[in-house]
DNA sequence: ACTTGCATGTAAGTCGTTACATGATTGT
DNA sequence: ACAATCATGTAACGACTTACATGCAAGT
């Protein structure tokens, strides 16, 4: 996954190691995250594949090397992105608690659901800012953005709110359940 | 993860590696499922804690290594469940595919979430099944079944059916929308 | 002077996967 | 007889993670 993400910001431009951290970060950072120690080994990968080349930028003592995608990239990419979408397990650790909570006392269990939903609050917020910085953005721009592109982002972004919205609704529901049955 | 579901699993109750399996297949299996091949390793690693011991089972000349959790593996495992649920992100290789859904073609897009939406009704389908045997079996039950443990149980279940509608009335939506958008 | 950010990389470890390899038991 | 299911295990690999190690550049 970590390859197509890295794959796929180099089509919008060429980068270094550290602007495809910072890139992810702020556009699949919410769901997909890498660390940079792990971006680093995986453009090994991409260079022996053939997927990537890099060229090196000086700038006074410091050399960077900036890395572009291959035409052998791009139809990785291209190939890669039109396979059918295969369904994933929600394999999320919260339910592995929820399946054993009754193992837990009913007073911690109800604190525990209260801290969760604290944190999903938050990261509601902080979606809903980013995606108004988003929007703010592609009305100032002056280029011709590609309109398919901000599209399809903005879309995943918005799932990722939609997402957040359905986890704090239903432990909310859980919670009234949880109080009312005792 | 996995180490934690198999101590809670035996917590229920001795079981081989074999039972281990099956048993997670039919429980936490559609959030949470382990190859033999990974459990076995898993459970080698138990035993090094001290977190589990076993007994043999001789049965003609086949001999079965039957898991028991023992209170150090006890004690792990209530301090794990007792710990504050961490809010993880949604690793989801369909978003990372939406994400940079700008390089497929709009007729193929439609194509994919159409396919995608046909397996979550497979599922939703799938687990309300599950839904009703479950219920049946307690329904039929003589013994008497610990009501805490059903209901958390239950619970899982319904957050699972409850995330698979979530996700097809999404993608529908978003269906619907880049069809009116063309 | 000092902190923050830019910049690249390695080493060790975690947590899994698929595929392989073997064999006993039970039901039809 | 033979297929399905019970039963245990290894080997090779994948896809990361955290922590470490180093050093330049820019702003306050």
């Amino acid at each position: 996954m970590q390859d197509k993400i890295i794959l796929g910001l180099l089509l919008d431009g060429d980068k270094s190691s550290y602007d495809i951290k910072k890139n992810m970060e702020m556009s699949t950072g919410f769901f997909y995250n890498s660390s940079q120690g792990s971006i680093q080994p995986a453009l090994k990968k991409l260079l022996q594949n053939g997927h990537v080349t890099f060229s090196e930028e000086h700038q006074g003592a410091r050399v960077k090397k900036v890395y572009a995608i291959t035409k052998e990239g791009e139809k990785e990419f291209i190939e890669w992105a039109d396979e059918a979408i295969s369904l994933e397990k929600p394999r999320d650790p919260a339910l592995v608690k929820m399946f054993f909570s009754n193992y837990v006392e009913l007073d911690r269990k109800l604190e525990m659901i209260e801290e969760y939903l604290h944190e999903i609050k938050i990261v509601i917020a902080t979606m809903k800012t980013m995606e108004q910085i988003s929007l703010e953005q592609i009305k100032n721009s002056k280029q011709a953005l590609d309109n398919e592109k901000i599209k399809s982002r903005l879309a995943t972004l918005q799932f990722g709110m939609d997402y957040y919205i359905f986890l704090n609704e239903w432990y909310e529901k859980y919670l009234r359940q949880l109080k009312n049955d005792n």
